[in-house]
RNA sequence: CGCGGGGUGGAGCAGCCUGGUAGCUCGUCAGGCUCAUAACCUGAAGGUCGUGGGUUCAAAUCCCACCCCCGCAA
């Protein structure tokens, strides 16, 4: 079966492995994004799609915009029976969509038509959904509208993190696949509408997203930090001589029993840096301070001391007197 | 050359600006106290101060180059 694999995410990886080892399929040709500059040189680098691709001696096309008549036609040159998409990070055209002869379909990480959208696993962790999954879709032109063709579930266990959930699910993905393909090349594949009136919206994550927010309960909080963790990670912002400094939070354990005023420090000693929240209060255990390493509030707490009182997320608390109006905070 | 922080005994940090016997907290080991303990007391071991050069009577500290880690940005 001649497919095309369309993704740039790490989390394609294990459904394109498994497309390009299996002796049932072809991989004619792998979509990715263009190389972006990364990391602290901004140095151009390929997706682990783009490298995997290479590796298997696939031909790779990286248009800049997919939409472009040229790119289009690319894709319909290839006489594709089936486009399996994935993470791609571009919308597909009419055109491409109807590009392969039996189906284009995508592999979606949750179960639709909860959390459409772009960040569905770390909405499913922040929304304390006791399941979620990978679903595989024949693609509409809408966002994660299309038919669904089957679903896997798995658990979300109780000290789940985005990480954790999202190498999971990338292996259910290519499982759920694996399952999916052979059914559409029988003619047996379902084909179920979404329940639209159900659905919810994951929008794609920034940076402010991951702050937290003091005031809501230890549950919310808890789960705010396992979904962010490792990325973009939740974080507050710790005070120093030198003004508020972002401090990441990986970790936490929930204290229903401790309270005080949220955001402030409670307590703090080898277990951890307790801090109030609401109806509640919540023990950090894995920090890392912005230029520092990630480390535990133990191993943080021996060099930069971290005394009861000190209030967690005020941004603007500068004590010194004649400062002109810089910061610029709302 | 995108911006910035940092590399000091096993861990986390101070010392660097104003060169001159390397310090703090924790851990480790030995001993003590205790019914007991992640508590307390006493003692001990453990450091080429990222690497290479330079300046100097003398460099963790000043100068130059390089390597590595991290935050921002993507």
């Amino acid at each position: 079966m001649r497919i095309v694999f369309m993704g740039t995410g790490e989390i394609g990886v294990p459904t394109l492995r498994a497309l390009l080892t299996s002796p049932d399929y072809t991989v004619v040709a792998v979509v990715t994004q263009p190389d972006k500059p990364v990391g602290r040189r901004q140095e151009l680098q390929a997706s682990a799609i783009k490298k995997l691709a290479l590796a298997h001696s696939v031909p790779v096309l990286q248009p800049i915009k997919l939409r472009a008549p040229e790119s289009v036609a690319e894709i319909v040159a290839l006489h594709a029976e089936v486009i399996v998409v994935m993470a791609y990070g571009q919308i597909l055209p009419k055109a491409v969509l109807e590009a392969a002869r039996l189906a284009c379909l995508n592999l979606h990480a949750s179960l639709l038509p909860r959390h459409r959208g772009a960040a569905p696993i770390q909405a499913a962790i922040e929304a304390g959904d006791r399941t979620t999954g990978v679903t595989v879709m024949y693609m509409a032109e809408g966002l994660d509208t299309g038919d669904i063709l089957l679903m896997r579930e798995t658990a979300i266990r109780r000290r789940e993190t985005g990480g954790s959930l999202h190498d999971r699910l990338g292996l259910i993905a290519a499982e759920a696949l694996a399952e999916a393909l052979p059914l559409l090349a029988g003619g047996q594949a379902p084909r179920t509408p979404q329940d639209n009136t159900r659905a919810t919206y994951a929008a794609k994550l920034s940076r402010e997203n991951g702050e937290i927010a003091w005031t809501a309960t230890p549950g919310e909080i808890d789960r705010r930090i396992r979904a962010m963790n490792p990325w973009p990670a939740a974080h507050t912002f710790l005070p120093t001589a030198d003004g508020p400094r972002k401090l990441k939070v990986f970790s936490c354990i929930q204290h229903r029993r401790d309270s005080g005023p949220a955001g402030e420090v409670l307590r703090s000693d080898r277990r951890g840096i307790l801090v109030g929240s609401s109806g509640g209060a919540v023990l950090l255990r894995d920090i890392q301070l912005e230029g520092k390493k990630r480390m535990s509030a133990r191993d943080f707490l021996l060099g930069h001391p971290v005394t009861p009182g000190t209030v967690f997320g005020v941004v603007s608390p500068l004590p010194s007197s004649s400062l002109s109006p810089q910061r610029d905070e709302n």
